[in-house]
DNA sequence: GAGAATGATTAGTC
DNA sequence: GACTAATCATTCTC
């Protein structure tokens, strides 16, 4: 702009220096209105001339020169970070859980299952199907999302990058700062594959404790197990502790838990000495079987009973476990 | 369907 | 950590 008078206003009275400052203003302001008044093509057309004229090589290398210098970067991007421990720990449990990597077999699946309820890894019940869907249609959803966004970030990333590469024509932009500026892009796309992950986790969960929730659905022992710990129980009356080789042993035979054969112990303890009478019957039923097997025994292999088997009569089982 | 029986869970104690 | 006592939730029996 002071181009165009710089020169001719050398040697012009005071009183018109004074005003001068005030005309450049006015024709400034003439000038902006007229470029907004521009329309699209000739915007393009002033664009154009621009990008020809035979200064602008040379000004916008001076430009970029200057950028460099005063390090007037769009935005210091920071190196690459170390990997967040937190989406580490989401991957590692979506890959444990066969929601990312590759699908897990049903055998595979039910084995986990197994572990996680400390059930039998070859029940293939429907419980198992209904989970193994369930954790499809996560896996699905994970996946279809996953693509999504990484679709939407390719898409925008190619975008922002044309878009500079435009505009690096007529303004200092270097391919540092266009790397810079796809690095923020992939940092907010990966912020939400992170919630991405993290809402799959929370569903995963969710899916397991309602699994367990229904694994817990009582069933009652076998016959021949019940029998199995009645008679250790009533043969042990003195003493219905077993220890913890016991346990698994009779856990063994019954083909259910050690700790669920705790529980069985620990009710049977309580109900019997809350009614005594009651289990007086089975009591003695019991204390005959093991007398019947003992004797038999004895006849057989002439050997002695074991310690415990008729030791003590049932009835000499009291509330303070003493005789 | 009601009540009893039974396996599991939980809070408290030692 | 094992155990007791109370309780819950489900299954069994009538």
């Amino acid at each position: 702009m002071s181009g165009h008078n710089g020169h001719s206003h050398e040697g012009v009275s005071d009183h018109h220096n004074v005003d001068q400052p005030q005309q450049d203003m006015g024709e400034l302001l003439q000038q902006i209105m007229v470029i907004t008044e521009d329309s699209l093509d000739e915007a393009q057309a002033r664009k154009h001339a621009l990008n020809c004229h035979k200064l602008k090589p040379a000004l916008f290398s001076v430009l970029c020169a200057i950028k460099e210098k005063t390090a007037l970067r769009v935005r210091d991007v920071p190196e690459e970070e170390p990997p967040d421990t937190q989406e580490l720990r989401l991957d590692n449990m979506l890959l444990a859980e066969g929601v990312a990597g590759p699908e897990k077999s049903r055998s595979a699946t039910a084995a986990a299952l197994a572990a996680a309820t400390g059930g039998s890894s070859s029940d293939d019940s429907s419980e198992h199907a209904d989970y193994r869907e369930k954790l499809a249609q996560i896996r699905m959803i994970y996946h279809t999302e996953l693509d999504k966004y990484e679709q939407a970030c390719n898409e925008f990333t190619s975008h922002v990058m044309n878009l500079l590469r435009e505009q690096s024509r007529t303004r200092p932009i270097s391919p540092k700062e266009i790397e810079g500026m796809v690095s923020i892009i992939h940092r907010k796309f990966s912020a939400i594959q992170m919630q991405l992950k993290q809402s799959t986790c929370e569903a995963v969960m969710i899916l397991r404790s309602r699994f367990l929730d229904a694994r817990r659905k009582r069933r009652n022992f076998s016959k021949q197990a019940t029998e199995i710990l009645n008679e250790y129980f009533y043969s042990n009356l003195a003493n219905p502790y077993p220890s913890e080789e016991t346990k698994e042993e009779l856990a063994k035979k019954c083909s259910i838990t050690a700790a669920q054969v705790s529980n069985w112990f620990g009710n049977k303890r309580i109900r019997y000495k809350k009614n005594i009478t009651k289990f007086q019957e089975e009591a003695n039923m019991y204390a005959i079987k093991t007398a019947l097997d003992a004797s038999s025994h004895t006849s057989q292999a002439s050997s002695p009973a074991t310690p415990n088997s008729g030791e003590y009569p049932a009835s000499c089982y009291t509330p303070d476990g003493m005789l």
